[in-house]
DNA sequence: AAGAAACTCCTTACGATGTATAGTGTTCCC
DNA sequence: GGGAACACTATACATCGTAAGGAGTTTCTT
């Protein structure tokens, strides 16, 4: 039975979230400020990745305890929320607006770019949104171009949501692929492999397509994972846009 | 009956998924299997989320200890993947064969139902493939959808990666979206709802792109919010179907 | 037939986690 | 200058996955 925990958590995450705290009066000051907490997060994140983020290590990160985050940010979950919306910040809008299937494909090779950057990105849950500044500017950004190729307005809805779930989708992929160049994890990945030409021997058979697709991705030269991906990703974009152009059409004749 | 138990965990992992496991020669006769295990995890997760499917719980629900479990299924890490692959069985492939454009929408909207049903399956980290045959079956029924439909192998990658990405993003958005309606969150949304106008007043003017989509998706009548989303959901289908359909034109000329 | 071996399942225990609680010391308002 | 508001620390607790070891059960070997 999951409890309403707190009712002034909402209030006061968006307030973190937009940048309204009020500066307390009275008592000692904050040596740090509640950035300096998040930045810290981030920190451990892109380094060891979202479940290495305790509070005993970003106090540790800070030089201070665990609890002492507790004066910043309300609770684990609420500084992640933060974390999520801080490093949206990186965000650079596309460029190329005056040709707008190339502002599409720049938007989202950039988002792209920033869930590789950090990628425990996509392991924050989602089940409740985050309703931040930074992130919001992003979809806007999109809507931006969305609305100057003239895509009607009932159609940006599914427009932004099949963008943001490749982006998402390629990204998770990627983030995947790379790890797989790793030695460590080329081991793990070779004796995978292995263990499933023997756990299923028929595979072949029994997934023709799947098999057939994979040796055709397999011929990519070097690196063969990481290129696939890449290609699966321009193109899924490139599907989607070509999608686009013929709402537009329909809509400007 | 193949025999190697590998040493390693990808090999009994894999083993476990492709149903094989020795059965032992001596000790107690197992009272249960591991299917039983996961079809106990499996419930409760539905009923309480992935993240009270610990060990002790699923014990529990078996009337055992939790260590008890560890003599079928070496982690709880490894329960889950088998928990996903396990549920993949439900799937149904798509009807509509012979117009490939209803079999894919179809093949969409089976899968995300496959998601709305144990929404938990999105919450499964693939950060690690799970390589499991009923999930892998999923994708073979798509492929066979593509390769009739006449597309060319170089673009099935970008196809399935889209697709999947599409339905994996909808149905977190509607299994959000469903959430929502649920009396004790509708109160924390409309919580969360007043609590952002504080904290950005300023939302409207700043983001004016979005504030019109949304005003415009509120316009659906009753529940808005599930409407919307599976508008979004059935667009971007048809989207991705429609540039689909231009490859294959390509191709057939 | 009987001991050894293999196996299931249980009890106990450990380190790690988020955070409640209580206390100490600092800073500012009246 | 006293008291309220506050930052920060130390300690403690429930819960988690699971390591370790033991008791009881079945089968193989002899």
């Amino acid at each position: 039975m999951t409890e309403l925990i707190g009712q002034g958590d909402a209030a006061r995450t968006l307030a973190l979230l937009w940048g309204k705290v009020a500066t307390p009066k009275r008592g000692p000051r904050h040596s740090i400020g509640s950035d300096e907490v998040i930045a810290a997060a981030v920190r451990v994140a892109d380094r060891q990745g979202l479940p290495a983020v305790t509070m005993r290590a970003v106090g540790n990160e800070l030089g201070r305890t665990a609890m002492s985050l507790y004066t910043y940010v309300l609770s684990r979950e609420v500084m992640v929320d933060l974390m999520y919306d801080s490093v949206h910040a990186e965000f650079a809008g596309p460029r190329n607006v005056k040709d707008w299937r190339k502002a599409i494909a720049n938007w989202c090779t950039r988002l792209r770019d920033l869930y590789l950057a950090h990628p425990w990105l996509l392991e924050v849950s989602s089940a409740r949104p985050v309703l931040g500044p930074k992130e919001q500017e992003v979809l806007e950004s999109l809507l931006r171009v969305l609305a100057k190729a003239g895509l009607p307005l009932e159609d940006r809805p599914a427009a932004t949501s099949a963008l943001f779930s490749v982006v998402r989708g390629a990204a998770k992929q990627a983030s995947e692929a790379r790890a797989a160049v790793t030695e460590e994890d080329a081991e793990w990945w070779a004796e995978r492999a292995q263990a499933l030409a023997v756990a299923a021997p028929d595979f072949a058979e029994r997934f023709p397509e799947s098999t057939a697709m994979a040796t055709q991705q397999r011929k990519g030269g070097p690196q063969p994972w990481i290129r696939a991906a890449d290609q699966a990703f321009t193109g899924a974009v490139a599907l989607i846009v070509d999608g686009l152009a013929q709402r537009v059409e329909a809509a400007t004749e």
